[in-house]
DNA sequence: GAATTTTATATGTGATCACAAAAAAAAATT
DNA sequence: AATTTTTTTTTGTGATCACATATAAAATTC
């Protein structure tokens, strides 16, 4: 029987991967974590087939990894991969925000103002995954007056591969993020000084590159 | 019964996502054409099953579009989504090209001269197909030396995207294709020059901008 | 003859099953 | 006690089925 929200065209297999994805970008997961498609399946109360279907998505996304025998668990990125990840990041970021720019008004940077607020409360009181939600939503909530889906899907699966291992750096590195550079990038936008936004991207972006931890 | 192929460990739906794949990024499908699970399924004689992981699959890299109903179908690029891939090419390729440069030695130039000959062939002969497998393997070539896996990936996902919408394109506008930039590209290689191997492979990717066309 | 309704077919989704192969657990051996 | 072997359990894969719904075809109405 297709089981389907009421009222709703939303398909199982797409809630399945929404949660499953929140869970690894929200640090709920950690790098080496195993799952299986049944305790997945028993934990979402679906059957294995629309965990099959997410698993299968996320791993394409580089969110999941799978053994040579489709054994499913979370990635542990070596530090290759994690600079890799890295380097993406400033580069689409500093792309998506130059070409954001011109199209940041005001209300845009006063709701940009709000988010950053939420942000320094949560680095305060040490909620880590509070603090990455509120981190990606400033980032998010810039990088959308783009206009370019394309770009910020693909960094989106970058944030995906980046999540757990910085969610676990973070448990014993809360000092790096003394200083916000979300208070600069606010007053390069105010200035439309696309020089300086960049460089103010690209340094954000370098603190996480202290936050990683081999497992 | 699970049917693998003897003495592998090659995955059925594994198999049919390279088949699928390789039409698409070869020029066998065109943007709009629609597909159906139980015609794969019969086409590559297995069922449902490995065709829906697979669909799955190229569906989140972008290259095929599901509808609400999620009907299959070759997605249809507008103008601006087409000037996005093209963007992320430039950015990402000339990451690529640099990042390889220094470790691109003699024998690996003498290589891309091979395939840079075989390409320069079949543009003559106008055989599309063929052009753009050497084109690509031209460039796949190089950017392996970077040894950026993931960004690679990430690359190969944006020709997915784009390789119908150039197939067709290609077909009307043969004539694009006469001055070869890739001969710059080799000249500033052996010179290592990153200034200048930056700017060619700009202009390289620039030469595809003009076989957008609208459908 | 064109537009609308009805019927029939095609198609994607979710559930379930069998099976091979991999892990894990238990038993036997050294 | 540690190691190896055997047995059991777990797990992912591929096949098949039922079903809802979207699309196509046929029939009906105006």
């Amino acid at each position: 029987m297709i089981v389907r929200k009421k009222d709703s065209n939303s398909l199982v297999h797409d809630e399945v991967y929404k949660k499953l994805r929140d869970n690894i970008l929200y640090g709920f997961l950690r790098p080496g974590d195993v799952l299986t498609l049944r305790g997945l399946a028993s934990e979402f109360s679906t059957s294995v087939m629309p965990v099959r279907e997410s698993v299968r998505r996320l791993w394409s996304e580089g969110a999941l990894k799978l053994s040579v025998s489709g054994r499913i668990s979370i990635p542990t990125l070596n530090s290759d991969k994690f600079n890799e990840l890295i380097r993406l990041r400033k580069i689409i970021e500093t792309e998506l925000a130059v070409k954001a720019m011109p199209r940041a008004h005001k209300a845009l940077i006063d709701r940009l103002e709000l988010i950053n607020g939420k942000m320094e409360f949560f680095a305060k009181s040490r909620e880590a995954s509070l603090y990455i939600g509120a981190n990606m939503e400033f980032h998010r909530t810039l990088y959308l007056r783009a206009q370019s889906p394309v770009m910020l899907s693909i960094l989106e699966t970058v944030w995906l591969q980046l999540s757990p291992t910085i969610r676990f750096g973070l448990s014993e590195n809360w000092n790096l993020l003394d200083k916000n550079e979300h208070d600069y990038i606010l007053k390069a936008l105010k200035k439309k000084d696309s020089e300086d936004l960049s460089i103010l991207i690209d340094k954000d972006v370098s603190i996480c590159e202290n936050l990683f931890l081999l497992f």
